[in-house]
DNA sequence: CTACATCCTCTAGCGACTAGAGGAGCAAGA
DNA sequence: TCTTGCTCCTCTAGTCGCTAGAGGATGTAG
């Protein structure tokens, strides 16, 4: 396990793009690395699990004013972790809605592709039903 | 039924906000309406039904450059359907993916919330999930 | 006639990156 | 040693689909 590792091996070992990196530092997201002589920044460990911390969340869907805050109230175990799991259940609650909706999108476009019989556009259901919305099956949105 | 609507009017039809529709004129999705005296937008029917299917397409998904193909099959009905029905296929495997990925995902959100005992941040799920992804259930992202 | 709502144009900002220019450093093979 | 080619650096600007705000003109109701 090397302990200087460069921004293109932290990348690879995190799955995050270098320049992605570097825009993490630049909004304060990840702490600005020591470099070497040669000016190139390089981590340890503990910088390559930050950004998988921060990779992850953002996998979740979490945007980074909460990871920013996530961040924090992981420096300062001392806390409560209400607040950690109140911002989960947020972020729950909107892959619910998220979900639902999606469902009801998928169904409509089902309706969309199945009665498109590859006829002339004048009675296509695709243009149709985009044109009025009145033909949806659905009334969620 | 009345023939000349503002642009407030059709925004209230449609449900698109007036700066959205202008937007919309000058990225070239509408055709710039005809306009008052006063040089004020004035729009017809037809224009109300552009709007509308934009709208109706955006909230199912679909990029403003599909929207663009779509409007121009629709202008162009002689042709066949299967440019249309093959952006909305498209679609549909996009959100079908992406349902996947969100059910996955709100599987690990409810296991997170749910092993947060409220006790400490030293033990909470919630940061120890975000910062170890192999603490993960399930192997999709 | 006076408020006040609505309209106009224009520029700039949002989030979360991504792309490209232009240059320096570094490691490996000929 | 030289050269090739990869990675790295900084910087600015672009992406998408809007949204906000400034600063001013026009239209309408009381």
């Amino acid at each position: 396990m090397k302990s200087e590792l460069t921004i293109g091996d932290v990348a690879r070992e995190s799955g995050v793009k270098v320049p992605t990196i570097r825009y993490y530092e630049q909004i304060g997201l990840l702490p600005e690395p020591p470099r070497t002589d040669g000016n190139r920044r390089f981590y340890d460990q503990k910088g390559l699990r930050r950004l998988a911390f921060i990779r992850h969340a953002r996998e979740l869907g979490f945007e980074v004013s909460a990871i920013r805050t996530l961040l924090a109230l992981q420096d300062d175990p001392a806390q409560p972790c209400a607040t950690a799991d109140a911002i989960a259940k947020a972020r729950l609650v909107e892959v619910e809605q998220r979900i639902a909706s999606l469902m009801a999108l998928k169904a409509e476009l089902e309706v969309m592709v199945e009665e498109c019989r590859h006829g002339r556009l004048a009675e296509c259901r695709v243009i149709e039903v985009l044109a009025d919305h009145g033909k949806c099956m659905h009334d969620h949105h």
